[in-house]
DNA sequence: GATAATAGAGAACAAATAGAGAACATTCAA
DNA sequence: TTGAATGTTCTCTATTTGTTCTCTATTATC
C-alpha cells in the first residue's frame, strides 16, 4: 500500500519519463514534489521498488526503471494518469487541474455493455471495424446522437439520429459511400446512445 | 448488523478508496461523516473489523483494507459486459468466449499515460481531435506504429512511423490535407507507442 | 425509573510518517 | 585521473496519526 507521498513521486517519475525520456535523479525528484532531502527520496524510491512498480538500477544515476506488469499492485482505482494534450508542432502541454483518468468515471456504470464494431459505416465518425463502443442502455436518444437502433425487430445498426419534423426517422453513416436511409418511427427502436469508444493497437 | 454510523464510515471509506487509492486517516474519516473525535471513528473502525468488512493494520497511517468478500458491489477490477459484434444490416452477433472487457488489461500498466490530442493530423486513422490515446512509453518502435515523437528535443507530435532504407524517418499524418515529412533519424526521439485509444461521447 | 445501546467529545500516550541533512560510496564526464 | 554530481545509508527531529481511555448525552426498551 502507498503512501500519498510515494503515490506522488511515482507520479511525478512517470510525467518526467514521458517529458525527457529518461528517469530523474534524486535530487530532481526531491524538487518535484517539494521537498529537499534526496535520503528521503531514497526511501520512497525503496518502498516503490518493493511494490513492484519500479526497479532501481544500484548506483546508477538515473536508473529507475518503470515496471510494466505492476497493475496488480495498483488494484483498487483503475486510473491512468494524463500527461497533457499534444498537438502536432508544439511541445506536450500540460493540463492543470485534472491530472488522471478515472476510467470508472469514464465508462463503468450499471448500465452500460460494449459493441465491438463491425464494418465502416461510422468511419468518418472515427468509429473504425474492430473498435468497442460503450453503449449506455436507454430507449430515447437526441438528434445527433449514435445510437444502436433496432430496425422492425431483427435489424441492428449504428448510426447517427436525426428526426424530421415530419416525424420520419433519418439513420445517418458516416460513410460518404453510403446512404442516409429514412424510416417511419415504428420501425425504429432505440436500444441506446454511444457514450464511449476504445481501440486497442496491441 | 452495523448501526447508521458504521455504514455511514463504510460507505465513506470506499468512497475515499475508489478515488484516492489509500485509505482515509481517522480525521479524514470524521471530517466526511461529520464528527470531531478520531476516538470515535476507531471505535467504528473496530466494529467493522469484528464484521469482517475491513482489516485494520495495527498502527499503520491509513492501515485499513477493504475486504474484498465483503465488497462484491464494487468491482475491484473494472469490468464491462461485452455484448456482441454489430454491423450494419445483421442482428447483434454474440460473442462465444469473451463476454467482458477488462478495463485494467485494456490500459492500466505502470509504464503507460494517456495524452489528449488537439488537432486532425490522424483523422484518418480515426483519432479526432479531443480523442485520448493510450502511450506505453519505449524508446523504439516498429514500422507503421502511431507513435509520439520528439522532434529536435522540442516539438511533440502525434504520427504514423515509417522508416526508409536509407536510414531518413518518416513521420505520416493521417489527413490528406497534410504533408509526410522526413527527417534524419537523429532529429526524432520517439517517446512512445499508441496501444490504446478513448472517446468521450459525454 | 433503570438499563442498555448508540453517538459523540476530547485527553493522553505510543507509534508511524515526513523530512532534514551529514557522511560516505560510486559514477561519469572533462 | 580527478572532481563534481549522484546514489546510499545513517541519525535526528517534528508532526501527524492510531489507540485507549473516561466522560457526557440521547434514545429506546423493559
Amino acid at each position: 500500500m502507498l503512501t500519498p507521498s510515494e503515490k506522488k513521486t511515482f507520479k511525478f517519475i512517470q510525467q518526467y519519463f514521458m517529458e525527457k525520456g529518461y528517469a530523474p535523479t534524486l535530487k530532481e525528484i526531491a524538487q518535484g514534489i517539494g521537498i529537499n532531502s534526496r535520503g528521503v527520496v531514497h526511501r520512497y524510491l525503496k518502498s516503490l521498488e518493493s511494490s513492484h512498480l519500479i526497479t532501481i538500477l544500484p548506483n546508477r544515476k538515473r536508473g529507475i526503471h518503470l515496471n510494466p506488469e505492476a497493475n496488480e499492485n495498483i488494484p483498487l482505482v483503475p486510473t491512468i494518469p494524463l500527461l497533457g494534450r499534444i498537438a502536432a508542432g508544439h511541445p506536450i502541454e500540460a493540463i492543470e487541474g485534472r491530472d488522471e483518468i478515472n476510467l470508472a468515471d469514464f465508462i463503468m456504470n450499471a448500465d452500460r455493455f460494449a459493441l465491438q464494431v463491425t464494418g465502416d459505416s461510422m468511419m468518418e465518425a472515427g468509429i473504425l471495424d474492430g473498435d468497442t463502443v460503450i453503449i449506455k442502455h436507454q430507449n430515447t436518444a437526441n438528434n445527433g446522437d449514435i445510437i444502436v437502433a433496432l430496425i422492425d425487430g431483427i435489424e441492428a445498426t449504428l448510426k447517427r439520429l436525426k428526426r424530421l419534423p415530419d416525424g420520419m426517422v433519418l439513420l445517418m453513416p458516416e460513410n460518404k459511400f453510403m446512404e442516409t436511409i429514412a424510416y417511419e418511427p415504428e420501425r425504429v427502436q432505440i436500444q441506446g446512445v454511444v457514450v464511449g469508444q476504445l481501440r486497442s493497437y496491441q
